[in-house]
DNA sequence: CCAATCTGGATTGTTTACAATATAGTTTGA
DNA sequence: TCAAACTATATTGTAAACAATCCAGATTGG
């Protein structure tokens, strides 16, 4: 008769000791697999971020199947959780569409933002390490030489790089996931800033006299410059929102039909 | 010959104008019909934070499955979206167990929350109109009768109704909603506090003096009596976290194995 | 007696097929 | 002529079957 095989778990303890493996997985949270959910997930916060897709406009299953070589479940999963993020917003039974925020969500998102980017600052170590200056500094040449060539597709990421490595000058992980969620949040409306070159212009600026104030240790300064940096693109939001409706009910009425 | 059937979008428009019966969805927010798996996610939130289940219990989506009467499908869709928020962890290929904070983690969201619960006194509007103070009064008394009984469930839920009513004066959505995430995190480790009856009794007294703060437009007392409001719980765990182990570096040491 | 290997089955991950729903264009009736 | 009902299909939602992975205990070899 054949051996009596394992049950893995007897179904009933509640606390139950970790599997050797399992503990290994867990201290090292570095190995992160990324799933082909999240894969699609981030190419898609890619084109809305580029302006490469509109507000409003529908994504359908069965197409993002196509273009990235997968089953629907994958794509459903993305989209799932594009939605969590805000980015995305599904209805029942009629698919997604890419989000399109109103002015005053965005000042809503744009102002706790900035409350959680100051508390990052404040509560950051100073000095800062040579290192990472040096680091920050490479950061923000890639970033300048996107903005020349005008390569928007490298000033999103190099810039989405230099913020994850200063707020990441902060130790507090989960202050650094809850500000870089928020930036997502705002993903879709990033082209109209990026459409304004003397925007881009600015950023790069304020980016070197971050830059300045971490190696100098003004924590002020920091503070201060974070939150101007943070303006431009939610009033070239407006502005061009306000263009589009010209005012909130006017909105209201086209978006009722 | 059958008539040419409807195709329901060309494919290639970018931007579209929404069907009516879309736009009405979006006015009308407030129809969020929920779907299976939030539901799930919800009660399976709510036996973690009442301690039915354990800190690396194992979340077998089969049982799962049989308990919720549906099928992996949902069940799946609710594991993922109880990842994001941080309530459990997941494994490739291994499955879903109940999330173990350090104490490192605990101290950095309860950080995140309180600068998060400060900004959102700060904003709110007084006068508080008379029928919330009256609404407020209402939960607490039913949060203070829970607790008389011993009937945590019921705890849980109009602490939670009473800090939503609460966050919920300031008029910012984003900030509310971040209130709630971060809330959400440490459900895992809620049961520690309630083991404790002093600590519900001083959330109730707490409870009491928030709203005369209210009542009176004290800004300062109430912004004091939210960070003072945050501080049991997580010393709690804390605590029955170094009972547990000792310290961190046993605590690895077990884990490991 | 210990360690390396093997194996059965428990569990998760993937794919496909099928059902439910909503909409655009057509038809029908006043 | 216009609006209400109808129909065909695009699209999403559900379910179940199939494949890949992983572990507990058994087996094997030293």
């Amino acid at each position: 008769m054949a051996a009596r095989p394992a049950k893995r778990e007897p179904v009933t303890r509640p606390v139950r000791a970790r599997t050797p493996r399992a503990a290994q997985d867990e201290l090292n949270v570095s190995i992160r697999k990324q799933s082909v959910s999240d894969v699609i997930a981030r190419s898609l916060e890619e084109d809305i971020v580029l302006g490469r897709r509109y507000p409003r406009e529908r994504l359908v299953e069965q197409d993002l199947c196509e273009r990235f070589k997968t089953h629907r479940g994958d794509v459903r999963l993305a989209l799932f959780e594009l939605e969590k993020k805000g980015i995305i917003q599904r209805i029942p039974n009629r698919g997604a569409i890419v989000r399109d925020l109103t002015p005053k969500e965005v000042r809503e998102i744009y102002a706790v933002r900035e409350e959680l980017e100051v508390m990052a600052i404040r509560i950051l170590p100073f000095p800062v390490a040579k290192s990472d200056l040096d680091q920050l500094a490479e950061l923000q040449r890639e970033h300048s030489a996107a903005i020349d060539v005008g390569d928007l597709l490298t000033v999103f990421y190099s810039n989405l790089h230099f913020h994850q490595m200063l707020f990441g000058l902060c130790s507090n992980t989960c202050l650094i996931e809850a500000i870089e969620l928020l930036a997502q949040k705002t993903y879709g409306i990033r082209s109209y800033a990026n459409a304004f070159p003397e925007a881009l212009d600015q950023a790069r600026r304020d980016h070197i006299e971050m830059i300045e104030a971490l190696r100098a240790s003004r924590r002020d300064d920091l503070i201060a410059l974070a939150r101007r940096h943070l303006k431009p693109s939610q009033e070239a939001y407006i502005r061009a929102y306000e263009r589009r409706f010209g005012d909130t009910n006017l909105a209201i009425r086209i978006l009722a039909k």
